[in-house]
RNA sequence: CGCGGGGUAGAGCAGUUGGUAGCUCGUCGGGCUCAUAACCCGGAGGUCGUAGGUUCAAGUCCUGCCCCCGCAA
C-alpha cells in the first residue's frame, strides 16, 4: 500500500521500519523539525524517525505547521492511500484526516480508552498498572478518541522501568501496525468505537512531578521512580543536604517505625528510607548535583549517609 | 559563543593563603572468630583530563583543547 508515515521519536521507528519491511511503499515521512540538543552549541539533531527514513532513502518533510495549506498540498502530491501516525507530536487538521482514501491510523501506546494523551506509558507505570498495550485506531478530531482497530496487551512487571515497557510497546506497535495495514488493504479491519466514559488522560511529564513525598506508600513512590526515569526523574533533598535524583529503587519487604523520610539504613545494597505506610523503599541508583548517575553503593563512598 | 558545576588510586570524594597527595570502600598479605558484608595489623596502587604559561616551587594561579554532568530542550 502507498503510505505516508508521520512520527518523531524512538517509539515510532519500529512502526516505520515494520511497514518498510512489510513491503509497503512509504512515499514520504513527516516528523518534527530538527531541534537543538547541544549543551554548549546550538547543534541541531535529527529526530530518530528522520534518521531511519533517510537510511531507507525516503523523502522527509518537517513542516512547522500543518495548517497553512502547504502540508495539505504536499500530501495531495504524495497521494497516499493511507497515513500512519505514531507519536508524531502534532494534531492533524480535519482536511488532512479526510484526505487519504483509506484514512489515517494511529499507533498509541496504551489500551485505549485508558491513557489518552502524550505520556501514556509513563502514567501507566506511575499508577502501578499491571497491564498495558498498544492500540491501533482510526484517527478522529478528538485526541486519541478514534475507533479502535486492534490492540495488543502486555503485562507490566512490578519492577520494570518505563524505558523497558516503552521499548517493548514500540516493538509490539511495529508488528501490530503492519498486521492492521494488511487488514485495511483486505477490507477486513474491525472498527470498534471507544467507550469514552472510561477514558483517562495522560499529560506530558514535567519536573513538577519529580519531588518524592515520603508520606506516600513505598510502592507508590517506587512506581513514581520507575515511571519518571530517566527524565524528569524522581528527586529528594533529604540526603546530605543536597537534592539528588533517584533513578532506581526496590521494595524490600521491611517495615520500620521511623518517621517517613528517615534513613533506616545505608549500605552497599542501597539506601533504605522509611515511607508513609511503615514500609521501606530502597534507593539503588541516584545522582548528585554536578555528578553522574551511580549506584547507591558508589554514592555512599564519597557521600556518607548515616541512618537517622 | 545560551547559563552553570566538574575531571585527583579500581570506585566515590577531600585537598584551607601555591611548599613531601589524603579519606571511605574495594583489593592483596597476616591475625582474631564456629562463622561473617564484622573487628585488628600491614602492603600495593596516582606523570592530580590534556597542551602550554607564570614561579625557587603548581592538584592549587593564567590560557587553549578534550570529555562528563545539571539547567534549558
Amino acid at each position: 500500500m502507498r503510505i505516508v508515515f508521520m512520527g518523531t521519536p524512538d517509539f515510532a521507528v519500529p512502526s516505520l521500519e515494520g511497514l518498510i519491511a512489510g513491503g509497503h511503499q512509504v512515499c514520504g515521512v513527516f516528523c518534527q523539525p530538527d531541534k537543538p540538543v547541544g549543551r554548549h552549541q546550538n547543534k541541531l539533531q535529527a529526530p530518530p524517525v528522520k534518521q531511519a527514513a533517510l537510511a531507507h532513502d525516503i523523502p522527509v518533510f518537517q513542516p512547522t505547521t500543518l495548517r497553512d495549506g502547504q502540508a495539505l498540498a504536499l500530501l495531495k502530491e504524495l497521494a497516499p492511500e493511507l497515513i500512519v501516525v505514531a507519536a508524531y507530536g502534532r494534531i492533524l487538521p480535519e482536511e488532512i484526516l479526510s484526505l487519504p482514501p483509506k484514512g489515517c491510523i494511529n499507533v498509541h501506546s496504551s489500551l485505549l480508552p485508558k491513557y489518552r494523551g502524550a505520556a501514556p506509558i509513563h502514567w501507566a507505570v506511575i499508577h502501578g498498572e499491571e497491564e498495558t498495550g498498544v492500540t491501533i485506531m482510526h484517527m478522529a478530531q478528538e485526541l486519541d478518541a478514534g475507533d479502535i482497530i486492534r490492540q495488543a496487551r502486555t503485562p507490566i512487571d512490578p519492577d520494570e522501568t518505563v524505558e523497558q515497557v516503552h521499548d517493548r510497546l514500540a516493538a509490539m506497535g511495529g508488528t501490530l501496525v503492519v498486521q492492521v495495514v494488511e487488514e485495511i488493504a483486505a477490507g477486513t479491519a474491525p472498527r470498534i468505537p471507544q467507550d469514552s466514559s472510561q477514558a483517562t488522560f495522560a499529560p506530558m511529564l514535567s519536573r513538577a512531578l519529580s519531588p518524592i513525598d515520603w508520606n506516600r506508600p513505598a510502592r507508590e513512590i517506587h512506581n513514581q521512580i520507575r515511571g519518571l526515569t530517566p527524565w524528569p526523574a524522581a528527586s529528594t533533598d533529604g540526603l546530605g543536604g543536597q537534592t539528588v535524583k533517584v533513578y532506581a529503587s526496590c521494595c524490600p519487604e521491611l517495615t520500620t517505625g521511623k518517621a517517613p523520610g528517615s534513613i533506616v539504613a545505608a549500605g552497599k545494597d542501597g539506601i533504605d528510607v522509611a515511607c508513609g505506610d511503615g514500609k521501606v523503599l530502597r534507593i539503588t541508583e541516584l545522582q548528585a548535583p554536578g555528578s553522574r548517575r551511580m549506584t547507591a553503593g558508589d554514592y555512599l563512598r564519597g557521600h556518607p549517609v548515616e541512618p537517622d
